[in-house]
DNA sequence: TATAATAAGGTCAAAAATGGTCAGAGGTGA
DNA sequence: TCACCTCTGACCATTTTTGACCTTATTATA
């Protein structure tokens, strides 16, 4: 009794197993128009199911040869990542907190030392202390999610 | 499936890839002509993929004998570059002109496949694009700023 | 040598082609 | 039944494509 939602996952997840990288590209309205359902449905799909969390990232592009890309994660020799991930999700870390996970990242020889530099300068306060920004700590959180998930992709 | 501006986008840097001194000179109108579509169709691709930011310059001429010469940058004169950074950086960047920022740097050698998209990703909407930040172009900026203080450190 | 014709390229705004968001209606399982 | 999915549609945002009209340089000609 698969729900429409459901089969388009399927669907989606079906592509995946057949594409090197772990990496497809569809477009919105060729889905929703197979499915035979609103466009909207098919984010609600994504939004639900394709999420960094459930091990996969979305990337879209509006516009004339627009497409919707989806990029499987690959958790499978870093349950210790996979963790940090979700524990990180919607918190709020310090700039100590953050260095030395990244720290730690770099020990494990998952990021190099100029990858580490780099990043440990952008969520430094001197770029995060400004106006610009209502919580520090927020951001860098979602900074260090999307350094994760990064980490993760197949393809690189 | 891929837009038109794309394609144009990569023929481009095919000729650019085997010009000596990368510097091509072509005709719009035959260019137009080429890829059947009208003539302003090129000067779009030009102004949103070959900007200094993306690491090129055009240069054109009208009247008989007239050209569209394209020139990338390359870093070697980085005297001039760092200038151009300092200038396009800015307060504020969009995020089409950081990215090309962040591929002309990877197509020089200077950041690595990894270090490109780690920090593409950051500046990406997907992390910026919060209530948390008031000005997304400017934090750009300021994370870019800090990017490329990084990599002119002599010492990595 | 002016002047007209011709041969480039430039600008800008509207239309077309994608995808995104959000709130509310409709289902469904414990 | 009640909380939690799923589905829908109206409205929004971004990117690309097109076309009408404009500017500049060269060449031919009176």
């Amino acid at each position: 009794m698969g729900s429409l939602s459901r089969e388009i996952e399927k669907y989606l997840k079906a592509l995946l197993e057949n594409a090197k990288n772990g990496v497809i590209e569809v477009q919105r309205s060729a889905l929703s128009d197979f499915f035979e359902c609103v466009p909207s449905q098919i984010n609600y799909v994504l939004s639900t199911r394709f999420t960094p969390a459930h091990g996969y990232i979305v990337e879209t592009r509006r516009g004339g040869g627009g497409y919707v890309r989806i990029i499987r994660l690959n958790f499978a020799n870093s349950d210790k990542l996979k963790l940090l991930f979700e524990e990180i999700i919607g918190t709020e870390i310090s700039q100590n907190q953050a260095e030395g996970l990244l720290e730690y990242l770099k020990k494990e020889g998952i990021l190099t030392r100029k990858e580490t530099l780099l990043i440990k300068n952008i969520i430094s306060d001197k770029v995060l202390s400004t106006s610009l920004i209502k919580n520090q700590d927020a951001l860098r959180s979602r900074i260090l999610q999307s350094v994760l998930a990064t980490i993760l992709r197949e393809d690189i």
